[in-house]
DNA sequence: TTAAATAGTTAGCATAGACTAACAAATTTA
DNA sequence: TAAATTTGTTAGTCTATGCTAACTATTTAA
């Protein structure tokens, strides 16, 4: 089986491959919090695998096999977070540190229990698509709040960005997903927001507002 | 932290310790199906990180420190295979391999909830005792079936043997912990007994009838 | 009680995955 | 466009954990 260093890297380069499509060698480093040396010689093998095109100073390139392997990885990743909020009880904000371990224990029972436990779940707690058994996986079609004009009402959908901190302040503004935001005003200097949700109103910074995903 | 090897290697010196009292290396190389010079290496570091009691040729002692940790570990595994067995669902032949891979997750968090949500279980699915958060472990003080008598009326508590071919002769006979079992007779040749139990009668072999622990 | 068998040890080596130092290519900017 | 900066690469090293081959100590059995 594959190495838990191994599916780190994959992981992180099919992240990166959505959010950017060139999977660059320092951005490896950096999500991984490991050298560039280290990264240069864990491509190499991965290219080796068939999981990668590598070519000497040219951005990578993840394979259909690579992005098939990396998906069912995020999928075993989903869904322990989803089964930790749903059945056992911990909030949003908890489950990252348990899932990323969890995601590389080797058995399929385990994970297709979870699933239909969860009643075969779409999205994760932070409203990311979780892939199928096959590697399929939901394209997000959701708008940054940020995008949005006055008088807009638009539904929580998911988040871009999932940090322990955001999320904490998330829970503090009472936010979670499903839930209606009316935009009331939009700041033209720095772009904050004037919102009213769950019959209250709160000024979200444009920061803030970019991480939200509507619709 | 430890590495799930060395946590591996402290399991299998505290199940041997609680066996037979006097670990050796070969013993633990055979568990861990790795070579005597590896176990040999391995015994070295564990001692000089005082979890045991090292002398060349000499049998080896865990020491306290050594034997909380393992304990540690054994709760998180059995806790595991507890909350397997009777929150998603699985079979006690099913749990073993599930559980040794969760064994190694660092959240207390984690086994926290598993254990509340079990409602503080004392033993696990196969009738062992579950170790306390400190590493408190309850004797086992059951008697084999092997050592009743005709005529004795006595409950299955538990397996001293955990195979998954074990626990499935033991559901194709319909054994479960907590059954009644009378003592029929006793074979004086082969020690096979028979038995009746469930409202039917089996001959049991002397190899099952040391494996089941009864009171 | 000595020879054979078993158990434990040492030395030396392999692999995975990390690192630093030094260098090369590509890109940005003055 | 040439210099400076950033990005990527190579070479060589380190640690953890495994291995085999060769040797030594201990135990068992003839």
């Amino acid at each position: 089986m594959n190495s838990q260093s191994i599916e780190n890297y994959l992981k992180v380069i099919f992240n990166q491959a959505i959010a950017t499509d060139e999977v660059n060698t320092t951005g490896i480093a950096q999500a991984l919090e490991v050298s560039l040396p280290s990264v240069n010689s864990m491509v190499k093998k991965l290219a080796g695998m068939g999981l990668l095109e590598y070519q000497k100073y040219k951005p990578l390139k993840i394979t259909e096999k690579g992005r098939q392997m990396a998906a069912r990885i995020i999928r075993k990743h989903r869904l322990t977070e989803m089964y930790l909020v749903e059945k056992m009880g911990f909030g949003w904000e908890e489950v990252h540190d348990i899932a990323e371990q969890l995601e590389h224990v080797q058995s399929a029972a385990f994970f297709d229990r979870m699933d239909e436990l969860l009643g075969y779940p779409q999205r994760d707690p932070h409203g990311s698509p979780i892939p199928n058994k096959n590697g399929q996986i939901a394209t997000q079609e959701y708008q940054s709040l940020a995008d949005c004009r006055p008088g807009e009402q638009v539904e929580l959908k998911a988040l871009s960005h999932t940090s322990d901190e955001f999320l904490k302040y998330l829970n503090s503004k009472d936010l979670k997903l499903g839930i209606k935001v009316e935009i009331l005003e939009v700041e033209a200097f720095d772009r904050n927001m004037k919102v009213a949700y769950g019959g209250h109103q709160e000024v979200l910074s444009a920061l803030v507002c970019s991480k939200l995903l509507v619709s």
